[in-house]
DNA sequence: TCTGGGGTCCTAGGACCC
DNA sequence: TCTGGGGTCCTAGGACCC
């Protein structure tokens, strides 16, 4: 029997990256703009300003305290891109010439040059989006982290949780966040995380929904079906070839069919999920099972021709995910890589050892022997080294300094970590 | 020059043990 | 000689999400 009083959240922050950037360049606002690719900009822009830029109104030269004051013809353009950079978001004014999230930028460029691109700036981003959790957690400690921009909060218990469903509670956290940073977000209130989720797009932005289970049919069930966190694309197309288009074309499926064509836990899974059926807690708390280092190339690269430049990247590789091993405390023992051919298609191979490591030398040896196992005469457009199963590195047992300071560059030590030997 | 980077979870087969 | 389970760990690939 299910809490007839259960209330789960789900807030989702409005357009999040581009909306950090209009903190600092308000002049950009309804300009179409893309976020993607890697070079920061700010030096950049400085340097020319006060090279052969305008000059500032009070005479004194320009520097990161007048960033909003930027011309915006000065602003680097899509058309100016090379590389192979995607797009990771674009404003409403750049999708309307068809360019999209996860498009190349180079494809994006012939159709909007004029856009304004600007880099990926994840450590600002990863700041307010702590931000923005310190003011959830302050009103309603029960959330989940689901990444930069998303959260999932129980409202169950929290004094004023149950007013108006919900609806209450979610204004207070809007305001609350506005205050605290300037950002709107989105809110979905409902029985649980899956209803919850879709209802936060609803009215987006700076929306709120409040959702029943008698909803169901009415708000739910017309929706696609590719719109349940859990139905990505190719469950969506294995669908359609049913004739099952929306979510309540689902639900009237049998879940015997169901477990016939999709198998017994997803089949299951997705006539649960039809029926707004979801029992899963709000987490507030989870250890990591793995980390991981990847790049893709400037071009593809040959074992035999580009060996030097490949061990150069490689060794880069494991000592980030060392680094990263390092600063978090932990360690692992199911060390592998990830090759990406140039016709996408992706190989892995790992190998588990007796003792847990976080020690870049030997991530490397271990990581060498599974590059052993792969076809390396193809060409190769991506490299990434992996370190799984996991342990806290004070349960190993090993002296551990954890940084939470993650943004800040870390001194290098040459000692050698206790991976055992 | 189409197609990034960092994750989680699931499946399925094989080894190995009882 | 042939025939069984169950359970766990390891490995490779794939779907999906942010």
């Amino acid at each position: 029997m299910t809490d007839p009083t259960r209330r789960i959240a789900h807030l989702d922050m409005d357009a999040f990256y581009a909306s950090v950037e209009w903190l600092r360049y308000p002049q950009l606002k309804g300009l179409p703009m893309v976020i993607g690719g890697a070079r920061r900009v700010e030096d950049e822009l400085i340097a020319r300003l006060n090279q052969d830029g305008p000059a500032r109104p009070d005479g004194g030269p320009w520097s990161e305290a007048h960033l909003a004051e930027i011309p915006v013809a000065m602003f680097p353009r899509l058309a100016d891109y090379v590389g192979r950079g995607v797009i990771t978001t674009a404003t409403y004014p750049a999708r309307q010439f068809g360019v999209g999230s996860a498009m190349g930028l180079m494809k994006a460029a012939r159709l909007c040059p004029q856009a304004i691109l600007l880099p990926v700036d994840f450590a600002e981003y990863r700041r307010y989006s702590r931000a923005f959790k310190a003011v959830v957690r302050d009103i309603a400690p029960h959330m989940e982290d689901r990444g930069v921009d998303e959260v999932y909060i129980d409202f169950t218990q929290v004094p004023g949780g149950q007013r108006e469903g919900g609806r209450v509670l979610a204004r207070l956290l809007q305001k609350s966040i506005l205050d605290a940073t300037g950002l709107s977000c989105s809110i979905g209130v409902a029985p649980n995380k899956l209803i919850a989720k879709m209802a936060s797009e609803f009215h987006k932005p700076g929306g709120i929904s409040v959702v029943h289970d008698s909803d169901l049919q009415g708000l739910i069930w017309p929706l696609a079906c590719r719109k349940i966190n859990g139905i990505g694309p190719k469950a969506d197309a294995r669908l359609q070839g049913h004739g099952i288009h929306t979510i309540g074309e689902l639900a009237a499926r049998e879940r015997v069919w169901l477990v016939a064509h999709f198998g017994k836990s997803y089949g299951a899974w997705l006539h649960d999920a039809a029926w707004g059926r979801d029992e899963r807690p709000v987490v507030t708390e989870s250890e990591p099972v793995s980390m991981s280092r990847e790049t893709t190339f400037d071009r593809d690269l040959l074992a035999a021709r580009d060996r030097a430049e490949l061990g150069v990247i490689f060794t880069e590789l494991c000592t980030q995910v060392a680094e990263d091993l390092r600063r978090k405390g932990y360690l692992g023992k199911t060390i592998g890589i990830k090759l990406r051919y140039d016709n996408f298609q992706i190989a892995t191979r790992d190998q588990t050892i007796a003792q847990p490591t976080q020690d870049a030398r030997r991530i490397r040896q271990v990581a060498g022997q599974c590059l052993k196992r792969v076809d390396l005469t193809r060409r190769l457009r991506l490299l990434g080294v992996r370190v799984g199963s996991l342990i806290k590195a004070d349960a190993a047992g090993a002296p551990v300094a954890v940084d939470t300071h993650a943004d800040l560059p870390l001194f290098q030590h040459a000692g050698v970590a206790p991976d055992g030997g």
